[in-house]
DNA sequence: CAAAACTGCCTTTTT
DNA sequence: GGCAGTTTTG
């Protein structure tokens, strides 16, 4: 533990004010790399020194990322005592609230989380069940429309009320059973976990109190990405003793679509009256030209505080743009450009990141990183939880822990193929709709009737024996991993996965997926010395486990979206080009300035070196298409495209 | 009636 | 390129 002075020492006039306002609200304006997380760490450690108990302090992150990164500043800071300070993404405090108080809101006490793959499912079946055609409403624009509607607090009803159309009626409709459906599967979607935990608080004046008692003193990072339902929830929490300091950048909103709010933090003084501000400009991050090149852009915005960030650091390298062929060339020479650098030891693996647009983008690194022998690490994306095999056994897993949840039973009812198709499946369904059963249940009754046809029969009697032995030994507390195994061999699996994939090479790459959830479960059984599933599944799908080695050498690639308050010596910003950014979606929504806002923060995560790369052309759901630079590279250069690099035909 | 072969559709970002 | 949904085959 530092003692005062040392913890001060160091800090600038608005950092050190920052950090020693600890009564009554706070905003603190903190442009990029102006040392945010440092004065949250900080003040959260002199919090302690005055006296404070690390029990009585709240620290809200967006990302797990964020977390952990704040959590081993802490740690580093302060030693031991970081572990009894709160500190979370609002989704990780919300659910440990909502399982400790589950039957307030009238949750079972294991409730099954639905992913956003098990919410389009989920979403498909709604709309199939209301007879809309998937060809005038698209599944997946309706998933987005429910969680924007969740994200605002638009309940079903309002949903009606404000619908303007027939298309919005059907979106209404379509919510309103999609919800039904949740509490009847007793599963509950990642934006549910906001809305359930702010009823709860609404609702309960005990719990409100006690969470009032317990978090005295709160913080917010990155609060422009605030959402009404989060802002709801801390709101409760602070409104009586208005401990509450919030840190954030407008120019760094990135997550509109998600519901979040800028007014929040532009309101926030009239929120919470009285509140004291400290503005944050100077960047201690990155040279002058990157935060020239930062600032060239992001001026273009409109709707922002006028300011400019201002180095610390001071003149460095000037920052390059690189014209590749396309996304395979484009990495091959960030591969081969990391490979000279560490090579020359000039820098360590550690010391890159490569920062893209979209979740697919890294496909192309990864091969060429590993084929490169470049140890790397994939943070966020898709990568585990949409791999087939891992939801496969996650969904195996969630039908043991709650046999009402219908995606998940749907999912594994045939896979591996067991004999029971289509057309019993179809009859099922049916039959369950119409008495108001599950799916499970009504197939176990058909089943003891004898009303199926043999080869379903048979295999519908393989797969309940199955899961009949797993939750036995699940209710029975014995060792997890063991009954994962004995799950795994039951069912086939490893036969499914070298039927699936004869190649044995992908076989063993796909296997890996399912090694990996034993994996977690040893973990999980490790920490916790108990066998309880549910728990398991809950904290797997928050991501929440330790077990990433923060301070390994290795490469970081990942989306923009994930990088936001990390930094890395050496940059990579990947694919800027029209369509992926700006991305072709956004340009329709007319959310430019949101894309604008990501290439700010990109290129502000930078310390020393930033490659810009764009590829002339890029592979497109398969095929080769022609691609042209971002406006945001022009923008950066100062409106001119300078032509020894963009061909004048795409000017 | 289930499994294999085939077709047409996408894909923004996260918890 | 990959996958869900559809058609053809066994």
């Amino acid at each position: 533990m530092k003692t005062q002075s040392q913890l001060l020492e160091g800090l600038n006039t608005d950092q050190h004010r920052a950090v020693v306002t600890t009564e009554g609200p706070l905003l603190v304006l903190a442009g990029a790399g102006t040392g945010k997380t440092r004065v949250i760490t900080i003040r959260t450690a002199h919090l302690m020194n005055e006296g404070i108990a690390p029990e009585n302090i709240l620290l809200v992150t967006f990302t797990n990322k964020a977390a952990r990164e704040m959590r081993e500043r802490l740690r580093k800071l302060c030693g031991e005592k970081a572990k009894e300070v709160t500190c979370g993404t609002f989704h990780s405090f919300c659910i440990r609230l909502i399982r400790e108080h589950h039957e307030k809101i009238g949750l079972p006490k294991s409730f099954g989380i639905c992913d956003s793959s098990d919410q389009l499912n989920a979403i498909k079946a709604q709309l199939r069940e209301l007879r809309i055609a998937e060809t005038s409403v698209n599944p997946r624009a309706a998933q987005s429309r429910i969680s924007l509607y969740k994200n605002s607090m638009i309940l079903p009803e309002d949903a009606f009320k404000e619908a303007e159309d027939d298309y919005d009626i059907m979106i209404a409709r379509c919510y309103e059973k999609y919800q039904e459906y949740l509490r009847r599967s007793r599963v509950v979607d990642f934006d549910d976990f906001l809305l359930y935990t702010h009823a709860l608080l609404r609702d309960n004046e005990d719990v409100r109190l006690q969470l009032e008692k317990q978090f005295k003193y709160v913080m917010i990072d990155e609060y422009q990405d605030t959402n009404t339902p989060q802002y709801e929830i801390i709101h409760a929490i602070v409104k009586n003793h208005r401990n509450i300091c919030v840190v954030g950048d407008d120019d760094q909103s990135i997550y509109g679509w998600r519901g979040a709010d800028i007014q929040k933090i532009l309101g926030f003084e009239k929120d919470f009256p009285g509140a004291g501000k400290v503005y944050l400009g100077t960047n201690y991050r990155s040279t002058q030209e990157i935060i020239d090149a930062a600032n060239m852009v992001i001026k273009n915005n409109s709707s922002r505080h006028e300011k400019e960030l201002r180095s610390a650091y001071g003149s460095g390298e000037s920052v390059s743009i690189l014209r590749v062929e396309d996304e395979i060339h484009e990495a091959s020479h960030i591969c081969g450009d990391i490979r000279h650098q560490v090579g020359l030891k000039q820098a360590h693996y550690r010391d890159f990141a490569i920062l893209c647009r979209t979740a697919q983008q890294p496909r192309a690194f990864e091969t060429e990183l590993r084929s490169a022998n470049i140890p790397y690490k994939l943070i966020g994306g898709q990568s585990f939880f949409d791999r087939k095999e891992v939801r496969d056994i996650l969904s195996y897993l969630r039908v043991i822990d709650n046999p009402a949840d219908e995606t998940s039973f749907l999912r594994i009812v045939n896979t591996p193929p067991r004999g029971i198709g289509k057309g019993t499946i179809d009859k099922i369904l049916a039959k369950a709709t119409e008495e108001g059963k599950g799916a499970y249940a009504v197939f176990k009754e058909s089943h003891d009737a004898n009303e199926l046809a043999t080869a379903a029969s048979k295999g519908f009697s393989r797969l309940s024996d199955a899961l009949r032995a797993a939750y036995i030994s699940v209710q029975a507390n014995e060792d997890l991993v063991a009954t994962l195994r004995k799950l795994i061999s039951d069912i086939d699996y490893h036969e499914e996965v070298a039927r699936c994939y004869p190649d044995p090479d992908t076989a063993q790459v796909r296997w890996a997926g399912v090694d990996e959830i034993l994996n977690f479960a040893e973990n999980y059984q490790r920490k916790n010395g108990a066998a309880d599933l549910n728990g398991f599944l809950q904290e797997m799908m928050l991501d929440e486990s330790d077990n990433d080695d923060d301070d390994s050498d290795v490469v970081t690639l990942m989306t923009l979206h994930a990088a936001k308050g990390l930094e890395f010596r050496n940059v990579y910003l990947v694919g800027l080009e029209e369509g992926l950014l700006p991305h072709k979606r956004s340009a329709i929504d007319g959310n430019i300035e949101e894309e604008r806002r990501l290439m700010y923060v990109g290129v502000t995560r930078a310390q020393r070196l930033l490659l810009m790369t764009f590829c002339t052309a890029r592979a497109k759901f398969g095929k080769l298409q022609a691609c042209h630079p971002s406006r945001f590279l022009f923008e950066m250069k100062g409106k001119a495209p300078p032509d020894d690099w963009v061909p004048a035909s795409e000017v």
